[in-house]
DNA sequence: CTTGCATAAATTGGATCCAATTTACAATAT
DNA sequence: ATATTGTAAATTGGATCCAATTTATGCAAG
């Protein structure tokens, strides 16, 4: 009998493969907001044409991670202030919800994990796994829910506001309030309190939303001036292309 | 000076076309859920290559409207009674958050559209424009929340489920119940009473969802037997491919 | 008549090529 | 020196072609 390729898993497409990287790159902040994505330099990097690219950026598009246009290319999206608080308020509503319908149902082995996550989150001293391991501590409280369909607009939403979190909590030392929140939200879950749950997982999200903006107003004098400008792109024009 | 493309508006590509016309075709149920997308019919049909065809495609997978195999081509997605009853809920949580940030700053504008939709949507006797007429109306009463990104959400959710509510407005005569319903969420908003606007949403939307359910209880048997069967494939093996 | 296998047809994913458009740059005029 | 304009380079959208895989069909064996 012939092996279908169906019967060891789905093979990855190249296109999965790019946008799978091109993704968490973007969520992870190693894209810079603004920056210009171009087709065939990401297709050299992963050594095929620009058609898999094309699609990948297609999906991000979808995601609203890049935003493109005709004979222009895709840049990685970049958002206001007011859009990341609306995102973040989305999420305080949708995640409350999601808490809520889970915590009545939630295991001792998903507490368990909760609490190790949240262990590793505290222990971390590696700014560039904060952002997971916060993402793995709220999802695994999270799972339970029978709510797939909210689990996937949430990791829509988290998507897109990822990068900037994982900068806060970087810079403003939000760490320890961050961690209080999680103990506390965690007690609650292993009490069973779902509506003291929701109502943590409301303000921790909020919480985090008011001190983000704050930092932004205050160092987002200019739309996109998070990261460290890439070199000689400091004036408003797009940068001059180096070659090859 | 040189005319650019840009100043007469981003012309539409052709994906976009693509894109647009197979949106519709899935959310107002021309396509029947499980049909099969094949690239170059599609691409004859709009003379064009499989290329952007593609690119519609991966859009509406992302979208959730179709779902896509490897080698084996994209489907038009069909959604199980509890997935399309996690998506009521989760409309009914988020528009019900919608309207009422929106009844706060609602113009006298706005409510006099939302009232001639309303208008329309009872005197429609056309059952295909019902969806449009019912969409419109509650929009309309959206716009000012102020929240783009909920709004944008809201479509996505409502994207999956309209092909379904449609059937049920249509064959259940449910026309009269969301009427009713209408008229008293307008009501409210016209006293901008928003918690009333909010709870009288959210009712309705629960309610829409418990009389598809039933509906679709009692008559899906089999998972995908709402519209009429194309000719010839009342058996669970795929059509044969009938010629070009 | 049904089942199993070999082979052909159909279909998708991706590579390469071409046209449309934008952007950079140099030459020129003011 | 600065603005302007024409041209070349870069870039994207799409068409056509090829390889990988699945699906259908025909033929032999039981």
């Amino acid at each position: 009998m012939k092996v279908k390729a169906t019967d060891i898993g789905q093979m990855a497409s190249a296109s999965d493969v790019i946008f799978d990287a091109l993704r968490t790159a973007i969520t992870d902040g190693s894209l810079n907001e603004g920056e210009v994505l171009r087709q065939d330099h990401i297709a050299r990097m992963f050594n095929t044409s620009r058609i898999p690219v094309r699609e990948a950026l297609t999906r991000l598009e979808e995601q609203g991670l890049v935003t493109t246009q005709r004979y222009r290319g895709a840049v990685v999206a970049a958002l206001s202030i007011e859009e990341i608080q609306e995102i973040f308020e989305f999420r305080a509503l949708v995640e409350s919800e999601v808490i809520h319908r889970s915590v009545c149902n939630i295991s001792d082995d998903a507490l368990k994990l909760a609490t190790s996550y949240c262990d590793a989150f505290s222990a971390s001293t590696e700014p560039s796994k904060w952002g997971d391991l916060n993402r793995l501590f709220h999802y695994s409280l999270y799972q339970e829910c029978g709510r797939p369909y909210y689990l996937q607009i949430v990791n829509g939403a988290l998507g897109r506001i990822e990068r900037y979190q994982r900068v806060q909590l970087t810079i403003t030392n939000g760490l320890e309030r961050a961690n209080k929140e999680h103990r506390a939200i965690l007690k609650a879950c292993v009490a069973r309190d779902a509506d003291l749950a929701a109502e943590l997982t409301r303000r921790h999200i909020l919480g985090a939303s008011r001190s983000l903006t704050d930092f932004l107003k205050e160092h987002r004098g200019a739309p996109h001036a998070i990261n460290a400008a890439p070199a000689g792109n400091a004036t408003g024009k797009p940068a001059r292309r180096t070659g090859r």
